[in-house]
DNA sequence: AGAATTCCTAGGTACTTACTCGGGATTGAT
DNA sequence: ATCAATCCCGAGTAAGTACCTAGGAATTCT
């Protein structure tokens, strides 16, 4: 029941991504060490999501990664989906796949069914954009905190 | 993303019993059979159950399992959390466990407990005494069906 | 030209999952 | 008392997945 780090590292190297939209591209290498990921495992994230249309990519000598959109029309989503392949608690409940023969089971796909759409609903109401909110809003509380010591 | 077989076929056997509640002990043989699970594997799921007290079992000839409590007093959470264990999508939200130490992960990291929430949501709020009503309701539906060709 | 950087392919290790196997303990029916 | 049904327990295994590594070709800035 576990997101696996390729979500993990996709949305936190995302969201750095997001938090330093409109600097320039952004070299996988600084992305890798700000958020402690493995260079090359990173490369092959970020190899998916360019695929997907999430990031472009900027070759060469200073070169790096982009946004492909404003942070606030990427969902996350968007991006779990194309690191963790489709948001389903149980194979059952994927697209095109044939209803099971037997009617308990479909009870229990219908609770699955209400699982997934309740994942689904918190994943693509939240964007890059309300994660960015987010992290300034932390940011501040943190740095009152400091000046209180 | 996905539940493993030991928590669908923990939810199956489950099912299972709820729908055969009163009626005796249930040998895990017949479970196997009727929802088409391995009787050795089957047996491992269940005897997580037994020890978290979900079911309890009668040894011997004639023997079987039967649940511990009422249908409506199990939550499929609880199935859930015996099998899969805690119910969280990122190990930083699971309990006793530190905040990370950077403000941005700690961002990502709202996310992961409002989709936490809302899986436990769903998972608690749900008994094997729905399901059953579920079941009920799909066979007479299914029934309907067939009377119409 | 040369340095920086993305891009691409291939492979390897350690862990997890989904089982299987073998045998022992307990108990009800006869 | 015996037998057969059934629960109970521990170990083993094959396949898949997650994560990481290595190396080199293509591209672009300076």
């Amino acid at each position: 029941m576990r997101i696996s780090t390729r979500g993990e590292y996709g949305v936190r190297a995302m969201l750095d991504l997001a938090l330093h939209h409109g600097q320039g591209p952004i070299s996988l290498k600084t992305i890798a060490e700000r958020q402690d990921i493995s260079e090359h495992y990173l490369e092959q994230l970020i190899a998916s999501l360019r695929k997907a249309g999430l990031v472009t990519s900027v070759r060469g000598a200073q070169g790096g990664y982009l946004l492909a959109k404003e942070p606030s029309e990427i969902r996350i989503g968007d991006i779990i989906r194309t690191l963790e392949g489709p948001i389903a608690p149980m194979e059952c409940v994927e697209e095109d796949h044939d209803s099971c023969v037997k009617v308990e089971r479909c009870a229990t796909r219908v609770l699955w069914q209400k699982l997934q759409a309740s994942m689904e609903k918190v994943l693509d109401n939240t964007t890059l954009a309300c994660l960015c909110e987010e992290t300034l809003r932390l940011k501040a509380k943190d740095d009152s905190f400091m000046y209180h010591i």
